[in-house]
DNA sequence: CTAACTTTGTGAACTATTTCACAAGCCACC
DNA sequence: GGTGGCTTGTGAAATAGTTCACAAAGTTAG
């Protein structure tokens, strides 16, 4: 299959978020059109997005909605559970570690680890903090193969070897830090500075045209 | 001048924290091969991002360290202090309003907003939590032109309109919710669930080349 | 001062992504 | 079962972004 760019992946998982909500309201179809503005795109990007996958639509009436959203699990993987490690158990791994939205779309917290003495062990939201001490132990075991990481950029590129190592195969970094894996792992970074960065750098040359999501 | 694209603007970002880190060091010259290698990216890239605002470099020698942090910085709109309002004293918020990065960075958070009575006027980190009622006329007089949305979604479009209609002119939403802004608006959203979903797609689809940050 | 070497700045080539535009297919209705 | 009105699927065109490659300019050493 041809190589499928990020940005097309990006809106499948707006689709089916879409896709889902028209699901529950009982809709039977909806049209490349419809879906579009929903997602704030083109009809033209939505069929095309759609066709590197397959042809689910019908001529003249659009896309079986119920059956489109069961396609797009299918294809970003989501039709099983994913077992997630969080690494830092600082602010932000507390807001993810009880963000019920990754529940909800199958991304299932195993555990949560950090190195700080006074937090290993406690109680912490719905969970207790582990040792780094067992990351890898407790990794190879569960056999999770995504992780979240949280902590400061001085230790990340230590920690994701360590993650790397005991079998990890895809990282969400929230640490301002180039990170470099293999070719085998996946890397996804947020940060947040370069967000609100570029906010300031719009904010400060206008540009024209604006507006995106 | 010729738009900038979105992709060129992150990466400026990325140099001017590691030419920081090397202005630190004291270093007095990094090449774009330096750079490069530094964040991620390739030494033509690097001239290449650059050369849109100007000519910053000595041929044969490369970019004189502190001197191109000043440009990066003036480019970006960093010389000056940015005010931020945060919307959603929950646990996103929580961990933004007490992010020291973003201090860093001159970016001031004047204020914390929430609409649960039981949250108002409660102490929060080293802030109060205000009235959702105050937000418009704050926004005004504190002339802020940046918020941070961390509420839930079912509300997030209309909490938007009210920041837009008291001013606000950049919007950095963690709301997976699709939100529409006037022209002369700028949004990001950030998306974690869509993060992780590209995370999900890879490891279902063992794409052969991964590793980018 | 010259020669050898380094590194920038930038058009041109290339690659990736989005948009266009339309034939082909499907439904509904008569 | 034919007609009209929609909407998909998709090559081709257009636009956007990255990489190449090299002349020009600067540095260093002798
Ligand atoms: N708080 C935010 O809003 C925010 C926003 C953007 C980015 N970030 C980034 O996210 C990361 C975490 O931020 P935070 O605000 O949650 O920080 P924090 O200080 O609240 O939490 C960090 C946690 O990581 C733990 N830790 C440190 N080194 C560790 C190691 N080697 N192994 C295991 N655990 C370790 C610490 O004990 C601490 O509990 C940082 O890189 C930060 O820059 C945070
Ligand atoms: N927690 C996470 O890790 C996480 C991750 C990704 C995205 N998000 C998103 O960020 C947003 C906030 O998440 P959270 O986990 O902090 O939720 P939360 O429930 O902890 O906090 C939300 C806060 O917003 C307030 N609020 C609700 N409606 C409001 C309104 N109309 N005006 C002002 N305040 C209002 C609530 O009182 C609450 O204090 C949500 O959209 C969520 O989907 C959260």
């Amino acid at each position: 299959m041809k190589r499928i760019a990020d940005s097309t992946v990006r809106r499948l998982s707006t689709y089916l978020r879409y896709l889902e909500d028209l699901d529950t309201k009982g809709q039977q179809t909806a049209s490349s059109d419809e879906l579009a503005h929903l997602c704030g795109t083109t009809s033209a990007q939505v069929r095309k997005d759609l066709s590197f996958f397959g042809s689910f639509g019908k001529r003249g009436l659009g896309y079986p909605v119920h059956e489109l959203t069961a396609h797009l699990r299918e294809i970003l993987g989501l039709e099983r559970e994913w077992k997630v490690v969080i690494v830092g158990a600082g602010k932000i791994g507390a807001a993810l570690a009880n963000y019920r939205g990754f529940r909800q779309r199958g991304f299932r917290i195993v555990g949560v680890y950090d190195n700080d003495p006074n937090k290993i062990g406690k109680p912490w939201g719905e969970a207790i903090v582990h040792d780094m001490a067992d990351l890898a132990s407790d990794i190879r075991r569960e056999e999770a193969p995504i992780a979240v990481l949280a902590i400061p950029s001085d230790d990340a590129q230590a920690v994701v070897n360590e993650l790397i190592g005991a079998g990890v195969r895809a990282i969400l970094s929230f640490a301002p830090a180039q990170i470099t894996v293999p070719p085998h792992v996946s890397l996804k970074s947020v940060n947040m500075a370069i967000e609100l960065e570029g906010l300031s750098f719009a904010l400060t040359n206008a540009l024209p045209s604006q507006g995106v999501a």
